[in-house]
DNA sequence: TACATTAGAACGAACGTTCGGTACGGTTTT
DNA sequence: AAAACCGTACCGAACGTTCGTTCTAATGTA
């Protein structure tokens, strides 16, 4: 474990101890599973500290998931920089969330799965928040420069990305045979199709 | 509200009326944020007759989750009976779940949404319940018939239905600007125009 | 009468949180 | 330079509340 007793660790090093013991505990038992006894035991805190640092359960939660989100929000955008055009863009969102649910699939589950309005009562549902944000605008303006289908705007964006985060959810449930990087290439050309303005000689 | 003072409701009757408050108040509040003592508040009837039918809170949970499956399991089974052919199939099932999430949402929320493992820790996931289980057997066969393209099952499942499915989260999450019923059709041809067999003189 | 069902007061455990306290570096006062 | 003071960080025993559950008595039903 990440035991700790004799507590050298202070200051922002502390804060982060308990933030990544958070993300370890809710992503594998849920936030109404895990108390903040539990953090506390788990990364040799003082119970003060956590207080001290958070306010209370909530807040904590609330910065751990403010956290992941704009570290997820930054990793899109580096996406939406480096590619041009919405079908470059599109596969790169995709293999940037295959890798994300790979590399840290703790994060991807708290982000994900979590049912946040459950103990974040003020926050507005994942799919407003930027990254989903984000993708969606991607697919807007595919439509208007004439790579996409003009079609209804949830629609299209569901259709690119819905595919793929159903296999995030099958990938972090455990029920895929394969590591995901295998389907990542099928995954994007089969949401591609779905969306793609068909070519003018087109029946 | 279900208030029922005098508590006329005994029986299988009681029963009833005990899984659907316990429904509303799940899918609206979450499992962890309702108490028995609000559902025995809500519902009218005892702590002891709670008790009595379900044994403890988490085998009412189990319970009404069994019920709901299955309810759902037999609303797919009708469709793959009436429907014949991968793609007439595909369609059903998409517009069975939008007729139910637009019916009865709070049903689709506690199936869709909430994060069973949580309460349920025996319990498999969701994604390998009899309902989906049905959609990625309706896909296999597709491809087995020749109407769909050879792929990965679970790139192909995920691709026909996953587009649906999050429409549906955004649904019930009251992110969609006009009713789900709306977007049916389209999402129907998108989903099919991702996985469905190219014609024999394809590039 | 016998059995199934309902009633609701009561209990113990677990939880989130509070609060009086220590430790310590920096700043002001003497 | 020493003393007094201050604010921040940390500690953990203790508190009040809530929750799931139990238990015994009462009640309806056959």
């Amino acid at each position: 474990m990440t035991e700790n007793p004799g507590s050298s660790v202070r200051g922002a090093a502390l804060r982060k101890l308990v933030l990544d013991t958070a993300l370890e505990r809710f992503s594998r038992d849920g936030y109404f599973n895990t108390s903040i006894h539990d953090i506390r035991r788990q990364a040799g805190v003082s119970i003060g500290s956590i207080y001290h640092h958070f306010g209370n359960k909530e807040a904590l939660a609330k910065a751990l998931y403010d956290d992941l989100l704009q570290r997820m929000d930054a990793g899109l955008a580096e996406v939406m920089q480096r590619e041009s055009g919405c079908r470059a863009r599109c596969d790169g969102i995709i293999a940037f969330m295959f890798r994300a649910a790979t590399e840290a699939p703790q994060t991807m589950r708290f982000v994900l799965e979590a049912r946040h309005r459950e103990f974040l009562p003020d926050e507005p549902p994942v799919c407003s928040s930027r990254p989903f944000r984000r993708m969606r605008e991607c697919i807007e303006q595919g439509i208007q420069a004439g790579e996409v289908r003009p079609m209804e705007i949830p629609v299209a964006a569901t259709a690119a990305f819905g595919g793929a985060i159903r296999l995030l959810h099958l990938h972090l449930d455990g029920v895929l045979e394969k590591p995901l990087a295998h389907y990542l290439t099928e995954t994007q050309e089969t949401a591609w199709r779905a969306i793609a303005m068909p070519p003018a000689d087109y029946p």
